[in-house]
DNA sequence: CTGAAAGCGCTTACAG
DNA sequence: CTGAAAGCGCTTACAG
């Protein structure tokens, strides 16, 4: 019964020794049979891993990890979490990993622990691969994961360095769904709540937007806010907007959240009804967005494909498959509820 | 230069040779300067710390764990992340162990990977602690953990066997605390709207409402739901019990997210005014809750206390300290907003 | 105060 | 097909 050092009240764990001296193997063989690409006879394998399951014998992932250099762990960093929209993402990918025997070590940054911070006690568990969950453009985390070797990919998120992975939706075309949507419906005064403005889905929605109308001859759109993606950062950019002058007839906002935030303003606020007296649409379509007290008009991300295209994306990388840096850009649909409506005149 | 075996274009690692080496030191003495609390000439420890962030060495905690059997991983297991709630909780239970030196394992249980295959993954990266989140009794999950003498607290939700440690809130005194608001407000027709049955968050509130109604000499309060902890599960329960003989005046939704489906269902689909014709209360005091739009009279989760007692008796078991199972219940608190009132007659 | 040695739990050439 | 040996990156008695 090996040297048990009763490590702090802990139970010594079950190991390839104690498996090899139950069967009379070597720890070799008893190794090989956990790979199934491993030279070593059905019957043996088979003994071990019955024999494995009955005394809750596990390969230590950690152990195994510094011989192959494998820890088949992926980090995923995380920062502006307020969002609705990333817990699922989250729980989704982890769910996705799982599925593939990798194993989420989850690392938030946040003003105490900054992003760099972060992935540097990240990096040393040696993840095989990060992934990256957060609104802000940041170069210097991915540097260091590429210094190391880690290969890293944004999910909804472009990275500021040109030679990284990225899935996201296509926010500049999401931008321009929806200036088609309102100028189609006869709203030529448009305004913009926008949300961080160092995320790139907040830069990118803004820039289709923004385009599109000038495309089409409208005059460009107010624009305000650029703190958070929050409800309040709603509430208040839609009291901005629709304080001056030029009040405008719809509002797009940068994200759902802001959205509800600008419809609780416009209607609280300042006794608006919606869409009849204000038209406004958001983007992301969470949950939250359908439910009847809302009924957003939105664009929907592709979320489903994004995890998938992220994961598959991952995965190869995590083996490491040789891939073109790129960055993916998937579309989103306008999906049409109860808050824009058609406006005459003009 | 080490032999550098290219894994998978994987750039090598430095490690504690590289050190030494170029410090002219031994191993032993390199390692000596990362603890505190070992014996080292202070210049030694000092030249030895500026090299490392110097070429950007640090220890790998996978292989010191081997050594240490302490891996300084916290297993995080999730499984119901609908809830707004635990977003943020599970952010700043990562943000306080990692300030603690402790990285976080998610994982996350579901249809398809449940709890207890959940666990037996996690358990394998041997981690010096877990925490479940989630909202079901499962005592299969943590008797594995205790099998391999591994702690486990559970945080919002007591595990179903005696011996393991919990933090809540003090759910049963909160069922009380609305009992009280209502019927001190004149209500006599109670209605509780259920989230999952399994949840002891569930049943605790569904109790002390309960008694403190008996209590107080007010006919038993009508139920429904128990399915889900959702909005849909709140828009139909308060259908089902709003068009019943005897309407309830009043409406107790095991939590936020059904209070405010709840409220939709009463008010788009019943055309209903809150609180004019029906008083509705939730429970957690999610941010969503004090919207405008909602303006939920709730009771508020003691969350950063209950956090902060989670990551205290968190690290004290990690360390090995000895300390008495038991369940820590932290009482909430009665936020007043704007959907409950005083009835007369009766 | 420092170093050589053993060992943590594994895997993987290398012989047989 | 199997086993003995070396080694992954560390830590920690044990000498000196």
């Amino acid at each position: 019964m090996s040297d048990a050092t009763v490590d702090r009240g802990r139970i010594p764990r079950i190991t390839v020794k104690d498996l090899a001296r139950q069967l009379g193997m070597s720890v070799s063989t008893v190794s090989r049979a956990f790979y199934d690409d491993a030279v070593i006879a059905p019957e043996t394998r088979e003994k071990v891993l019955r024999r494995a399951v009955e005394i809750g014998y596990q390969p230590n992932p950690l152990a195994r990890g510094l011989i192959t250099k494998s820890s088949r762990i992926v980090g995923l960093v995380v920062s502006d979490i307020t969002n609705p929209f990333y817990p699922e993402v989250m729980v989704r990918l982890t769910e996705q990993f799982q599925a593939e025997d990798f194993n989420v070590m989850l690392v938030v940054a946040s003003p105490t622990r900054n992003e760099e911070e972060a992935v540097r006690v990240l990096l040393s568990y040696h993840p095989d691969l990060v992934v990256m969950l957060a609104t802000t453009l940041s170069s210097a985390a991915s540097a260091s994961c590429r210094k190391v070797g880690t290969p890293v990919v944004f999910f909804n998120r472009v990275g500021s360095d040109e030679n990284s992975y990225a899935v996201t939706c296509d926010n500049v075309l999401g931008g321009r769904l929806i200036a088609d949507h309102l100028i189609d419906r006869g709203h030529r005064r448009l305004g913009f709540v926008a949300g961080r403005p160092d995320a790139s889905t907040n830069v990118d929605r803004w820039h289709g937007f923004q385009a599109r109308c000038a495309e089409r001859g409208v005059a460009p759109p107010a624009s305000t806010g650029g703190v958070a993606f929050s409800y309040e950062a709603g509430f208040a950019g839609a009291l901005d907007l629709l304080n001056r002058e030029e009040k405008p007839t719809a509002l797009f906002c940068a994200n759902d959240i802001l959205a509800i935030g600008a419809m609780d303003a416009a209607r609280r606020g300042l006794g608006l009804s919606i869409p009849a007296d204000l038209s406004v649409i958001g983007f992301d379509d969470i949950g939250m967005a359908s439910w009847s007290s809302h009924a957003l008009t939105t664009v929907r991300q592709p979320i489903a494909r994004m995890i998938d295209r992220t994961t598959a994306l991952a995965l190869a990388l995590a083996r490491g498959n040789a891939v073109q840096p790129a960055v993916e850009r998937l579309p989103g649909e306008l999906i049409d509820r109860n808050t824009t409506r058609f406006i005459d005149g003009q």
